[in-house]
DNA sequence: CCATGGTGATATGGAAATCGTATCGCCACG
DNA sequence: CGTGGCGATACGATTTCCATATCACCATGG
């Protein structure tokens, strides 16, 4: 979109809020002539009526009453950041902050959390349950220290080191058919509809489910985008769909759902260890080296059994 | 503010994702030097310093990061906007989002899901996992239309209808010498550091572990805090701490971690459906319905075995 | 030590966007 | 039927934003 268009979705809030071109145009403190044009300007770039002119005034049209609930959320949003950079213009103790993704809750970070604790039990760990991409913004702005995270790349200032390869596997519904068999051919997913994580959460998941699908034939077809593993295997066991996920997602047997592996193993992304480069201190030095010794010689903890 | 504003972040967020005024001016369509113009615009009306300018490029200042998330936001609602105008341009398509707390994912959420997908097959469901907070706040912002959440009273606009009660129970790890009882005096936990959320997330869990403690005779010794339940059971299987959670927990099944009773049954909130009443449309009311018939007549899958 | 190249910044003129003012078209209302 | 109030059109003035030319600075390599 034009981000020229954003400054008339205001022009537009202040209509409907008058009910009244003239007196909205005096609230927004021009005249009433300019408003009406940059309002045609508005609808004409939609493609969508927004206001039914009556001689009582304006009201939005039905097509514009459904666009008010995204609309007034972008007002709040840019409320929200004026309010915050008033904030910012208007100021940290021995702690660490560390930020997981949800499938290495229960198989990367505890052996690591329990070998930092018996070297500095001092020391308080903080963990914060996060996707991918937060974890890469959480490093980049300082709020967590280290993560635990399906990174692929370094990108400036974000470092990262990988722990494990890992691979997807197969989530059905319980009483699905296909739950019958042992392990799932993956093309057979495809007419499924297949439950996913958006791209801007996990871009390395994404693009691994999309390559695997190609591979096998077929374009995935995306039912219902969610925004955590957990409602996408909530959707799963809701019988909303099947959905390729991450191996270390089994651990948490949720109900209604069963896993199978694939028929041919599907290669995904590992968990990394990432840190912010610029602000890398001793205590997450320390951590990266236990991430890395447990990787190397893993005990029982860290395997899927 | 000003509503021109609005486009620079677009600019801002260009800069910062390319880390270059030429490469992210190139991606805007327009030439470095209005870039840097516009960006020092913003700057000035902002009265903050978003990016430190190096020979190396750009990189958002500390003011810079910290706005980062608020500007993300604005761009997304905007997007938004667009999305939602263009699916209006080519016809209304009727859209339900659900927030839903991690405990209720496998027991509240999906035979409503599935009766209500019965009922109304076009009817397309988002499902986002939020904490009893996060909801309450979505609803208000007409993000989500119906919430399944520890809501312990209406708060206007809110309306809440509980629909089981709950008890907690407590969470050890594996290997822990209490684990091998069959069920846990509370008063066992006097000495145990207590993983807890934040009173913040979830204001009944956090009062009724308070109070649940008190009655047994001790002040709970709080550990760590953390952000999610799913990171409060990471904690406890890494060792660390001893937790009660809602038997929604148990659920999951987390490798490193035992549940078990507790032998003085302690109450807790229990998943409520929660609703804008202002928002309320006749899709809500019948998911509504659906809930409250479900949850007098709870099926199998809505019960921990 | 110095030349060079790459970064963002400044200066300038022109095009485009947006504005206020004057006025129009339409029609409900008295 | 006249009138007044609504939004719309027309037009010139002003402001905003752009491309281009060039500059200031300095890390880098010879």
């Amino acid at each position: 979109m034009d981000r020229s268009l954003i400054k008339r979705f205001g022009h537009f809030l202040a209509v409907v809020e008058e009910g009244h071109f003239g007196r909205a145009a005096a609230r927004l403190g021009m005249s009433q002539p300019p408003l009406t044009a940059q309002i045609q300007l508005l609808e004409r770039a939609l493609g969508v009526k927004l206001l039914e002119r009556t001689r009582q005034g304006a009201r939005p049209t039905w097509e514009g009453e459904l666009l008010l609930p995204a609309v007034r959320r972008l007002e709040e949003s840019a409320l929200a950041v004026e309010a915050l950079a008033r904030e910012v213009r208007l100021g940290k103790r021995e702690l660490v902050t560390i930020g997981c993704i949800t499938s290495a809750m229960f198989a990367t970070l505890p052996p690591v959390m329990r070998e930092f604790r018996r070297r500095r039990p001092e020391t308080v760990i903080a963990v914060r349950e996060l996707d991918t991409s937060d974890t890469l913004e959480a490093l980049r702005r300082g709020e967590i220290d280290l993560a635990f995270a399906r990174v692929e790349r370094d990108v400036f200032p974000i470092r990262k080191q990988a722990l494990a390869p890992d691979r997807l596997i197969a989530a059905l519904p319980e009483g699905d058919p296909l739950a019958a068999l042992p392990e799932i051919d993956l093309v057979m997913f495809a007419n499924r509809p297949l439950v996913m994580l958006p791209r801007a959460i996990s871009p390395a998941y994404f693009d691994g489910v999309v390559t695997a699908c190609h591979d096998s034939g077929f374009a995935p077809v995306p039912a219902r985008e969610v925004n955590s593993g957990m409602a996408q295997l909530a959707l799963v066991a809701s019988g909303l769909g099947v959905a390729l996920v991450s191996s270390g997602m089994a651990a948490f047997s949720p109900p209604g759902v069963a896993f199978r592996p694939l028929t041919a193993p599907v290669e995904a992304v590992g968990v990394a260890v990432a840190w912010n480069q610029e602000r890398e201190s001793a205590l997450t030095r320390e951590l990266i080296e236990i991430a890395q010794d447990i990787a190397v010689r893993p005990g029982p903890q860290s395997e899927i059994s």
